[in-house]
RNA sequence: GCGCGGUUAGCUCAGUUGGUAGAGCGCGUCAUUGACGUUGACGAUGCCAGAGGUUCGAGUCCUCUACCGCGCACCA
């Protein structure tokens, strides 16, 4: 017997070893493997580009699955003898990198960023990013990840940074970004904007305040934060309403307001719904996204009156400064000193918080910058807006979605889009590449001259210098560009044209709007295609009490930790058996052993069949069954990896090589010479199959067998006939 | 409010197009000294959430209900 089969598999004594082999083979580049004979140059292709893991940490259970399905697909194509391309790449994560770095400066040294400086800040948080890069690095190799490391990206890199500036400059030029002064989701946590999709909605209990302005104020109105309402403008009735009809038109004055002075015109509006508290709505165009769209449309004057530190920014000397939190306690209790304080009622609502921060939104009006969404554009003769764009690559088919069900979920988020607010206030990503200069005007009043480009403007001396917008992008506009900004544009790169479309996108449903759907807006934009064919969605890897990975309940696995325990092959196993697509998965100490055990089985049935088989011997026709049996398994195995049932795949292999190969045909062979010399041939044919699931152990054994010349992961796919 | 998913053996979950229920773990009985005890054989356990319908036939399709989870919208 071989000396190096020990008893027992002993994963950690090969795993490294194994990466390593594949690494120098530079079979993980499709060049080489071109090159090198193993792929024709005119072959299919198989592309993927891997979804970016934030630097903000390292990787969890869930990129681990992650990683596992996205390996297995793209060494099956391999094995296909598809050029197969799988880019590798990491995330800067604005926001939550940055905020982050923030924390633990504040917890370490007690300074914020400003006390740094933007320079020093960045460097930090460079730093920071480097060194959660190089374990993240570290872990994807330790899965097995057959990623292309010649190739790897990162979305705040020189290269990333053209593409994100190209990107803008042309989405500015045909006036699809643009600047403007309105309400947007301010976290005052973080200090910066957010897009609608960075809120989360905590259901919390308030209270519904029923009260008038005055005593002499002719309507009532409702609402749960009162301290917002010296900020009114405007009731809102219905038009329809015959209770408040004679009052449309008219402005009251109301003198003292928790010492402010209010001005409320009474407006008639068709989205104010009679039937809701008093059926009129206090209308406050500075802190409310609806009440602004309310203003607009009836030119409505804005009175600001919450700052971006969520603190009251008005005269009256009982609100002034205060904490809204503190404001809405004074307010009410002046109303009720005042008796104007009709009915209080608790109810449950939707407060708004930052998914990165968990601050409480507060809205408020800022100049910032905008994708249009809805802006007609033309091209090839044909009127599109963005929004058009990314209904129809999912509608026309251009892109499958898996599973189906999530194209209902798409297709409804893209209906209800607004437009996209790109511009953040922190300093750690993209800078927006557009400057500024004063412009003297006639009135005096300052004006700006603007400008957008790649490259900054050059100064002119005659006039100011010209000063860069402060701000950054946020940090899925550059995650948008992913596929093609990976493949060199906007250079006209060899890889753009050989693997564009990339061929599927394997990603957490959670991320279908942040992610999937800006990529798609993105790519048909600037290049005219969908940025995947296909898209694989997953589900969330929960512990074993189903609960989600987070960091405030401690439950998080650190794959390392679970690939020293059980082996790099045991846990791909363990996450992708039984798991379909979009479902969640919990992740357990049996399921690990099982396939720990699995692991060990293989090995075994390795020990036995080099002992007692050679490699030929195929034509005996007793044994026919077998072979077609396994024939059978293959065909079975490839419809599986052709639709993406990877689970299922999964679960038949394990039981044809236990329970059939070992329990049946092994069994079988220590009675009957015959069987006996197809060992080899089925198994060297089973070890391929197994290879995507569980590379490691399936490319060692291969190692220990007689004519094995090449490497196992470009081996050749099991053949039908 | 609109929509989606789940509800199958003690536990965790499969069940792709409708053909009298499956796996792993756990449990019981037995076997086995050389591929593997990280083993093998055999076995027990299920009104497939509930009600109705379509069908020769439904876990699988349709309708409704209940509970759990999720997304979106509302949130004056």
């Amino acid at each position: 017997m071989n000396e190096e089969l020990t008893k027992a598999y002993n994963p950690t004594e090969h795993e490294d070893v194994i990466y390593k082999k594949w690494e120098e083979s530079g079979f993980f580049n499709p060049d080489v493997c071109i090159e090198k004979g193993i792929t024709s140059d005119t072959a299919d292709y198989f592309s993927i580009v891997l979804p970016p893991p934030n630097v903000t940490g390292t990787l969890h259970m869930g990129s681990a699955f992650m990683l596992a399905i996205e390996d297995i697909m793209v060494r099956y194509n391999r094995m296909l003898s598809k050029k197969t391309l799988w880019i590798p790449g990491t995330d800067h994560a604005a926001i939550a990198t940055q905020s982050k770095v923030e924390k633990l400066i504040q917890k370490e040294e007690g300074k914020n960023r400003h006390d740094l400086g933007r320079e020093e800040f960045l460097k930090r948080v460079e730093k920071f990013a480097k060194e959660n890069h190089d374990i993240i690095v570290h872990q994807m190799k330790k899965i097995g990840c057959s990623l292309d490391w010649s190739r790897e990206a990162f979305t705040l890199d020189e290269k990333r940074n053209l593409a994100v500036k190209t990107v803008f400059k042309k989405m500015y030029d045909d006036e699809l970004i643009y600047r403007d002064y309105k309400v947007v989701n301010w976290d005052p946590k973080g200090q910066t904007t957010i897009s609608d999709d960075e809120i989360v909605y905590e259901e919390r209990k308030a209270v519904m305040y029923t009260f008038k302005y005055s005593k002499d104020f002719p309507i009532a109105i409702s609402t749960t934060r009162p301290e917002t309402k010296v900020g009114d403008t405007a009731v809102a009735v219905h038009p329809n309403d015959e209770r408040y009809k004679k009052y449309v038109g008219q402005t009251f004055e109301v003198a003292d307001f928790a010492g402010e002075k209010l001005s409320i015109k009474i407006i008639a509006d068709e989205s104010v719904d009679p039937e809701f508290g008093t059926g009129a709505l206090g209308v406050t165009p500075a802190h409310s996204q609806i009440d602004w769209d309310i203003a607009q449309r009836h030119q409505l004057p804005l009175k600001p009156v919450i700052n971006e530190y969520a603190r009251m920014s008005v005269d009256s000397s009982l609100l002034k400064d205060k904490k809204v939190t503190e404001a809405r306690e004074i307010i009410v209790q002046w109303l009720k000193d005042n008796s104007l304080m009709l009915d209080e009622k608790e109810t449950p609502q939707n407060i708004s918080t930052a998914e990165r921060t968990g601050g409480i939104i507060e809205p408020l009006p800022k100049l910032q910058w905008f994708i249009n969404v809805n802006k007609e554009f033309e091209r090839n003769g044909k009127k599109l807006t963005l929004k058009k764009l990314m209904l129809s690559a999912v509608e026309d088919k251009n892109i499958n979605i898996i599973p189906e069900r999530f194209e209902k979920e798409y297709t409804h988020w893209i209906e209800n889009l607004r437009d996209w607010c790109i511009s953040r206030q922190i300093w750690y990503g993209h800078r927006i590449p557009v400057w500024y200069r004063t412009k003297q005007s006639l009135n005096k009043t300052l004006e700006y001259e603007t400008y957008c480009n790649i490259e900054a403007p050059k100064n002119d001396s005659n006039k100011p210098d010209w000063f860069q917008d402060e701000d950054t992008l946020d940090t899925w506009f550059s995650s948008g560009l992913w596929t093609f900004s990976t493949l060199g544009w906007p250079d006209q790169t060899e890889d753009l044209k050989n693997y564009h479309p990339t061929t599927v996108l394997e990603t957490g449903y959670d991320i279908l709007f942040f992610w999937v759907a800006r990529m798609i807006l993105m790519s048909t934009y600037v290049l005219g295609e969908v940025p995947f064919k296909n898209v694989y969605l997953h589900g969330l890897v929960r512990d074993n009490q189903g609960r989600k990975i987070s960091k405030s309940l401690g439950n998080n696995l650190d794959p390392l930790d679970m690939i020293t325990k059980y082996s790099a092959d045991a846990v791909r196993m363990a996450l992708i058996v039984g798991t379909g697509p979009g479902n969640d998965t919990k992740i357990s100490d049996e399921k690990l052993k099982a396939y720990k055990h699995f692991a060990n089985k293989i090995w075994n049935i390795a020990r036995f069949v080099l002992d007692n088989s050679q490699d030929q011997n195929l034509e005996i026709p007793e044994n026919k069954k077998y072979l077609d049996e396994f024939e059978a398994l293959t065909k079975d195995i490839t419809v599986d990896m052709e639709n993406y049932r990877f689970y299922l795949a999964a679960e038949k292999l394990y039981h044809y090589t236990w329970h059939t190969f070992a329990d049946i045909i092994i069994e079988e062979s220590k009675k009957n010479e015959n069987t006996k010399k197809i060992l080899m041939f089925l198994f060297k044919e089973q070890l391929k199959l197994l290879h995507p699931f569980m590379p490691f152990i399936t490319e060692k054994i291969w190692s220990l067998f007689p004519n094995s010349k090449n490497l196992l992961m470009v081996e050749k796919w099991p053949s039908l006939s």
